[in-house]
DNA sequence: TTGAAAGCGGTACCAT
DNA sequence: ATGGTACCGCTTTCAA
């Protein structure tokens, strides 16, 4: 076991080993040739001293850290979450890492996130979305990280993207309230440029009402984000307030859905007789609300799933000659009780 | 601006600045005795290589590598999220940066992540709960590296606590129902080795079960963590099932009691005149429910803030003196309409 | 299969 | 206030 003294290094294992430390070095590693003997030696050695590499000097020495630096928007959003771990997940049978910076959906901390990532060395970065300070897309670039945006459908690009349309998540919404005869449509949240995919959500959301025919007024802007039951409840309030004939709402997230539908309830209507909810992100909360409420499912899972899978295309040994392609998700609706009227 | 080839060096910067190195490398931090003057010629050098600092080898020159370690059982937790919240908020005015993995509630998946974090240097580890596999208590004891453990109060604690008494809110909500004139009380989820801090809130709630000679059988376990609305709700129906005369439940969970109050309300009974439900975690969805669900709120922002703060009293220049003291939290029950029958 | 030597890019330490 | 130098612990590279 360790002595009280200094944590061992390779030197130490390789005198015990009776070896070098370059033999120490690719003992520990796999598919290096190193006789079986020798290795198990090394091995022994290393297990009694309590060796443990010091991968900051790997890093250092083999300019690979090992690092793949992801920003999130915000770390308690099950749809951020599922990304994350759709990353991770993938990446764990690989020597890769993720270093985890969240912005709270502001550019200036993703910028400064990313001047600190930066100094790590990180092989990749991972953003959410496409809106960067300028800054920050100088500093990337002069980088020379790969980069995947996640997310979003960034109309300039960093690097790679793995995303969907925003906005037509919002259309999909419109289309469906249409179909089942809702006609005084409104929309909560996503008014700020913090958040520019609740923007867009809402964005297409307004450009198919346009489509329609149907009055675009119907907004209710619930401030920054990010949007949660509170904010949900307190819009819905206004809108039936300022619009009491508003038949059917689409919120800019399942929370916010949530408790808008609270607020409905807690008013004496009835959902979706009286009036309909929708909400965006297909989270737990959605399927297993009273009635449950329609969302539009936009594969966060997936989206981690992919990114990884292009991260590893991009650095690993893989068939380097495939190029990445840029994924392309498809937003999928789910129509649940909160807007489909029983027969 | 960077050339296309390799990435500039503290030794470009100081050419292009008629200085040395060691200069380049005092300029750049604050609170050295480098000039005004030197200072200004270094940055302008600096910014226009596009020089980037390697905190790679930094790290390894001076061993500090200012990572903190954490691990928590899930991401996509609102409490662990607000836990990991409070550290990083603390954190982030240092030059301290937190190194996530997450556990799945999984003490060998713990031992896995800490293996690969020690190899990063992490000057200090912070874990959720003191349940760990012997191996990774013995790497981290060899290692020397500061524990903090958090969310429980560990009987051989590692290092620091920041903590309260999982058995301690089941007893608080045990005397809640009591109060309320409950008697026929169950308890759903919580029956895992995995979850301990589960598992302890249902000791203890069963605990002041006996100590009140009620019954203590009206147990249903919810399997594997995590727990959510479906498995709060399956529960629940099972709990109706078995013994349909329960007057009062409290889950493991926020999410899991939100599921089981649905339930009732398909099952077509009234909350909390016909049954009453109780959670854990003061999670957002119990303040926003129909009825709002009383809940115990264990303080996880907190808990986040006081360990960071821990940490920087253990590494920082501030009062040594002044040993850290564990910090005891004191779970708060919030009484809500899901148990309190209107007057 | 194994080893020797030269860095990787900074910082500690000691001079000046 | 600034500079020289050794060295952090490992890997790359080249040789044997």
């Amino acid at each position: 076991m360790a002595s009280i003294s200094k944590r061992p290094t390779m030197i130490d294992v390789a005198r015990r080993a009776g070896v070098s430390s370059m033999t120490v070095s690719r003992a520990l590693k796999p598919n290096t040739s190193v006789s079986d003997g020798t290795r198990e030696r090394i091995q022994k050695a290393a297990d009694e001293l309590g060796y443990v590499l010091d991968s900051t000097a790997a890093g250092l020495s083999s300019s690979r850290t090992g690092f793949i630096a992801v920003t999130i928007p915000s770390i308690n959003n099950a749809n951020f979450a599922d990304t994350l771990r759709g990353i991770v997940e993938r990446l764990r049978d690989t020597n890769m890492q993720v270093l985890l910076g969240y912005t709270n959906y502001s550019t200036a901390e993703e910028e400064r996130l990313i001047e600190q990532f930066l100094q790590r060395r990180p092989e990749a970065i991972v953003m959410t979305g496409g809106a960067h300070t300028e800054r920050c897309r100088m500093l990337i670039e002069n980088s020379g990280v790969p980069i995947v945006e996640t997310w979003d459908l960034p109309e300039v690009p960093l690097g790679d993207v793995v995303g969907f349309s925003n906005a037509e998540a919002g259309r999909l919404m419109v289309r469906h309230f249409y179909d089942q005869g809702y006609r005084k449509i409104g929309f909560i949240g996503g008014d700020t440029s913090r958040d520019t995919r609740g923007l867009d959500r809402r964005r297409g959301f307004v450009q198919a009402l346009e489509e329609l025919g149907l009055e675009t007024d119907r907004l209710i802007g619930s401030g920054p984000p990010p949007i949660s039951m509170r904010e949900g409840a307190a819009s819905m309030k206004k809108m039936l307030s300022d619009w009491p004939d508003t038949d059917a709402v689409m919120c800019v997230s399942d929370l916010s859905a949530f408790g808008a539908l609270t607020e409905c309830q807690r008013a004496g209507m009835r959902v979706p007789d009286d009036i309909a909810i929708a909400g965006f992100g297909a989270y737990d909360i959605a399927e297993h609300a009273i009635p449950a409420i329609t969302t539009v499912d936009a594969a966060a899972l997936s989206i981690g799933e992919n990114t990884a899978e292009i991260l590893l295309r991009r650095l690993g040994d893989a068939d380097e000659e495939t190029p990445a392609p840029s994924t392309l998700i498809a937003p999928k609706l789910l129509a649940r009780g909160s807007t489909v009227r029983p027969l």
